[in-house]
This record gives structure tokens, sequence and C-alpha cells, in this order.
DNA sequence: CTGAAAGCGCTTACAG
DNA sequence: CTGAAAGCGCTTACAG
């Protein structure tokens, strides 16, 4: 109707608030300023029709949202960022970690939040970073991947709130925020049960405890399925790399002397996946003819390996904001007994080469 | 310093914002109107010593949360409420959920949120609830307990948003919000392990999903001090109902010809642990010096049993919050890609006398 | 780094 | 149920 608007574009992310205001709404949902005042506030009964018109508009240009945050803002100036230096190196891992502490960084720079970085001596210790918090006068803490039990016990006892960041915290002392792995790592499983494997490998390794949270999934599936866990074999690799992936798997094939009928390889994380990825190319296996595979974290771009890889993604931008506004929040009833919060994130699975199944048994 | 003020009371709930302004911030915290704005929207450089000492008063006089709230009152008008009817009626479970939706209801109240109930014909199907939600015209559903598989899947494919509260999703198509029950049982037990017990009875019953994740919990304490499982019995009771607990406590003496060296026991609800507590007395066993009895759900008065329960409280106003607000959340970011959200809130054990160890061991 | 004053955006009686 | 106009609260140059 109105030639001269470039209607809602919300964007995820890239909002261009340079100064929605109500009148805005108002011109774009067609009625006068009070309306939309009354609608937003509740303030008088409105028709549903222009009020649904109403909210559409105020939606669209990111009126919502502005004014959303304009609460929050107020008491997150400071952040003081807590992560482990071991966990930036390396391969994919690393390109995990470095995505979320850039959506880390880029929420905070669009809300002006400034981020103190934690230096960190050999390994992590509660003292330090408190006093390296207060020294910054860090309103947060945003701790990342280290989630040892001591360290948690410590940090919640000082006084500024602690939000710990892509780590579990059974104890519940301190507001987590977490992707979905337990479920994820089952919805990949049942994706791949559901072409009808039922022999399915998940390699994993170790070292952190919520990717122990993909195994559980992992047997979820199938017990939700009915079907013994023992269908299905879990078989650790020394660390996270590719490397390693390639060395459990030449042994697991050593050991059993064969692939020992495994139909499909479920890894916790791409890096693992491009590992095997590479080895069963060695021994002459198709990918997913012979053996599909199912990746997780889904950040690398999806034609980085051939075949490309199907993987479970991992929300890391939504995580780095959910993180920001869980700290807010306990910044803003502060003092009021407000129960510590453990919030999950959903990932969706992204279907691509090595997952497919062999021939099109669920659909055709 | 100034004697007609009534200082900081925020009271978790019974917020007193009248009016609350920026100026009444001013005058509170001593400085200049224009500063608290400042300070509020990070606009002027300022000192850490007065940034502290305006959200300090900012938020004692609640004007951060009434700021906070502002934004998202618009797009929640009516939220179309759904219950099964069975939960409603029988004793304490009643309580709980009676307790959980006074507490929906105080909160939608206080923001002026319509509560449009759904009708329930037999059973919950998702079909009715769509359309009953549609002809509400409600922004969102609140659905209570009922997590069946195909009810959450129907009813994610609806438009119009659902949050779950007090159930579970697996399969994360919905949002949650839940008590932490894993954590919880696992804090109640090791509670009991931490005094000394070894021998514990978990009395619980198998209807409902939320409450299996407190036997989980129960495991995992276990598991946690490297203590096998076998040292612990889980019984089953045939329902929640105190009489339920009776009759499972009498048969498990008379199979075992005794009480089989139990020395606690956790109880996944309140009306179990009354039952429980109730044989126990007619049985002649001493609480807790004897046995000790933790409960779970701390909604009944403490004094409501002899001796005093220790319980695990759940924060059920807090979880129905919770859940007003994920479902504000869904609908500001509607239509983009914001990922599932599952909350869990924390639980805190309350320590009252049938959960006393029988001689202080722990300190002294 | 802080505040007095001008100005703007949103809210609020009120009319239709 | 909707909007024009008055008014109030918050923000924003700007001075010190």
């Amino acid at each position: 109707m109105n030639p001269s608007r470039d209607p809602e574009r919300p964007k995820a992310g890239v909002v261009p608030h340079r100064k929605v205001g109500i009148r805005d709404v108002a011109k774009e949902a067609g009625v006068g300023i009070s309306t939309v005042s009354h609608v937003l506030n509740g303030t008088a009964p409105i028709s549903q029709d222009v009020r649904l018109r109403v909210l559409e508009a105020a939606r669209g240009l990111g009126y919502l949202a502005k004014r959303q945050q304009k609460g929050s803002i107020a008491c997150l100036k400071t952040i003081y960022l807590v992560v482990p230096a071991a966990s930036l190196p390396h391969h994919d891992m690393n390109l995990v970690s470095w995505t979320l502490l850039r959506a880390l960084s880029r929420e905070c720079e669009e809300r002006g939040i400034r981020i103190a970085i934690h230096a960190e001596a050999v390994s992590l210790e509660a003292e330090p970073i408190l006093a390296g918090a207060s020294a910054a006068a860090a309103d947060g803490i945003v701790l990342v991947y280290d989630d040892r039990s001591s360290l948690l016990e410590a940090l919640a006892k000082g006084r500024i709130p602690v939000v710990l960041l892509n780590g579990e915290d059974p104890e519940m002392r301190v507001d987590t925020v977490v992707p979905a792995n337990r479920s994820a790592g089952r919805l990949a499983t049942e994706y791949l049960l559901a072409q009808g494997h039922r022999r399915i490998l998940h390699l994993t390794w170790q070292g952190r405890s919520t990717i122990m949270r993909r195994l559980d999934g992992f047997r979820d599936a199938y017990a939700d399925r009915g079907l013994s866990i023992d269908l299905g074999e879990v078989l650790h690799a020394a660390g996270y790399e590719p490397d390693h992936a390639r060395q459990a798997l030449r042994q697991f094939v050593q050991e059993r002397g064969g692939i020992d009928g495994v139909t499909a390889i479920f890894c916790s994380a791409d890096n693992l996946a491009i590992g095997a990825l590479s080895e069963l190319q060695q021994m002459g296996v198709a990918v997913p003819g012979d053996i599909a595979v199912v990746g997780f974290d889904g950040v690398a771009p999806g034609d980085f390996t051939t075949p490309s890889l199907t993987s479970v993604r991992v929300p890391l931008e939504a995580l780095a904001v959910s993180a920001i506004q869980t700290l807010e929040r306990r910044l803003l009833s502060l003092r009021s007994d407000h129960p510590v919060e453990r919030i999950e994130l959903g990932c969706v699975l992204v279907e691509r080469e090595s997952g497919a199944a062999p021939q099109p048994v669920t659909r055709r």
C-alpha cells in the first residue's frame, strides 16, 4: 500500500534500530500514535485486529526488541571474561571457542558492555579471578568451559554474579547456559536409527562434562526405541582432534578385525568427524554409502569436507546472548532470592551428505 | 539521613512500585536527575562510586525491575492455560498444583495479562487446545504437567507459542520451565550421605517424567561419592498419596522381614513423606532417631507434621514467573530463529527436624 | 565527572 | 474502540 516502505526485516542480529520510535510504528501500522501506546501498555481496550497490526509493525521495526533491551543495559557495564587458555589453541574445537567468544564480544559491543579478560597464570583459580574482577570493577563474571566443582564453589561465594557458559554445575551454585547436549545427542542418534541404522558407533572423548551429555543422549535414543544399547558402541578417543579420531578408529578396526558391523558413526564433535571421514576414506569405505557420519558443532562451513558433513548445529550466538541476559537478570534481582537458573538451548540437525541414508528409506 | 524514607524493600513479589521514577532514585542516591539517567544508559562516564550508589538505589526502589518489565508487557495480553484436570483434585500434589497455579495467576494479574482456561473434555488433545487458544485470541499457551510426546509434537506445529511448565520435552520442540529435579534429588541425597547414611531408601512413584529425574539425582549422589548404588534402594509406590506410601512401605517391611538396614528415606514428594512418617510412627520407629526422612516440594508449612519435615523446596513462584517471561521472550523474537529453551530453576533444602542427623556427626 | 535546563517521546485524560 | 492534544518523565546537549 505504502510504496515508500521497506517493510519489516528484523534479520536476526542485524537490527537496524537507528531510532525507531512509537511514531514510526504508528505510521507503519496506519494508526494514531496513542493507539500504539495503548496497545503496548494495555491501557485501553483495543480491537484484536488493530492490536495485531500494531504488534506486527512494532516487532518488524525492531521496536519491541529495542524497548526490551532498554531496561537491561543499566546494571551491566563491564563483564569479566574467564576462559581457560588451554581451550584456545588447536583445531576446530578452537573454531568453536573462537566463534563463541566472538559472539560474546559482538553482543557486548552492541550493548556497550566492556569486556575485561582474565589473564590466567597457570590454571584458573578462584582467588585471582575474584580479585581481577574486583579490580576491573566488573559487574559480572562469565566463566567459559571450566566447571570444576571447587572453582564454582569458591566463585559462588564471591559477591560478583557468575554465569557459567558451556559447562555444568550439577550442584547448581551458579547460573548456567549450555547447549541442550543430551537432547541433541539423542536427536542425532535418532536421525540415524530412523534411517534403519542399528549398529552405531559413538565416537567421543572424555575431556569435558558437557560432551558426556551427548553420550547420554546417544543412549537415550536407543532406550527410547526399546533397542538394546548393546547394539551401539562407544569409542573414546584420546582427545578431540582429528588425529585422535583417526587413531581411535584405526585401533578399533584392528582389535575387531574390521568395522564390526558398524553402519554409522555419530561423533561428539565435528573435529572428530573430520578425522573419521579421512580415516574411512583411507580405509576405502564409502561415506555415506557404507557408513554414515554425523558430527556435532556445525560451526565449520558445510562444504569443508567431502562429502559435506551432516552435523548438529550448536546455537553459539544465542548462547552468548543468553549468557549476558542471564547475568543481567541476576543483577536486576540481586539480593532477592531468585533461584539459580540453568538454561539449555536447543540444537538443530543440519542434514548434508555424510549422514544421508544409503537408499531413501524414510521418504521416496 | 533522610528521615522520611522507608528504604528499599523489594520483598520478592510484593513490589510496591506506585510510581517510582528517575527522580525518586536521584533523591535516594543523593545525585542529580540526569546523573541517574547517565548511569542507567551508560551515556556518560560516571565514577564507580556514584554509579554503584545509583544502581543500589534504583534496585532498592524497584525501579530497575519496573523498567525491565515495561518492555515486555506489550505482546502478551492473554494466555491460554492448559492443565490436566486429573492433577487438580487429591491431597498435597494438589497443594503443589494449586500453589503453582495461584502463582501463575497472581503474576498475570500483576501484569494485566488475561488468563483463559482450557476446558478439558476427557483428556488433553492438541486440536481442541489450539482451537480454544485461537478462539480466546490467546498470545501464548501455558501447558502444565502434560508432556506426552504426541501432544507436544502437535502443539508445536500450531502458530501459537507454547511453554511447557513442570514437564519435559526431551525432543525440545517447545520451550520448557521446570525445577532442577535431578540436581535437587542429588542435593537431598547428598545431604543424607554427608550425615553418614549409606543405606537410603528412595520412595517415589512412576507417574511423571519430572519425578523420575529426582531418582536420577538420587543415583548421581551415590555415584559422586564413588559409592555403589546398590547400597541405596528404590521403592515405587502405586501413586503419590500418603496412603500409597504407607502401603509401599508396609509391603517393603513385610517382604524383607524388617526395614532391611535402611537408615534414611528420601521421598520424591512431601505427600509420600507424610505417609512414610505416619507409617514409621505406627511401626514404632523414631524419626529422625532411627530413620531420617526427607521430602520434596516444600509447599506445606513446616510444622504440618511431627516431627517437622525436612524437604526440598521447589520455587513455584519463580517457576510461574519464568514461564510467563519465557513466553514473552518467544513472542518478542517471533519469526527470528531463536533456539528452543529449557530452563531449570534450582531448589533449596529446607532443614527441619525429620532429616536431622541422629547425633551431630557433621559438626561439633 | 556531575548537574541545570531545554527538548523530545511516550503516556494519559478526554472527546467522539 | 480510536485519535488529537496536553502533560510528564526521561534524555541530551552543554556548562562548569
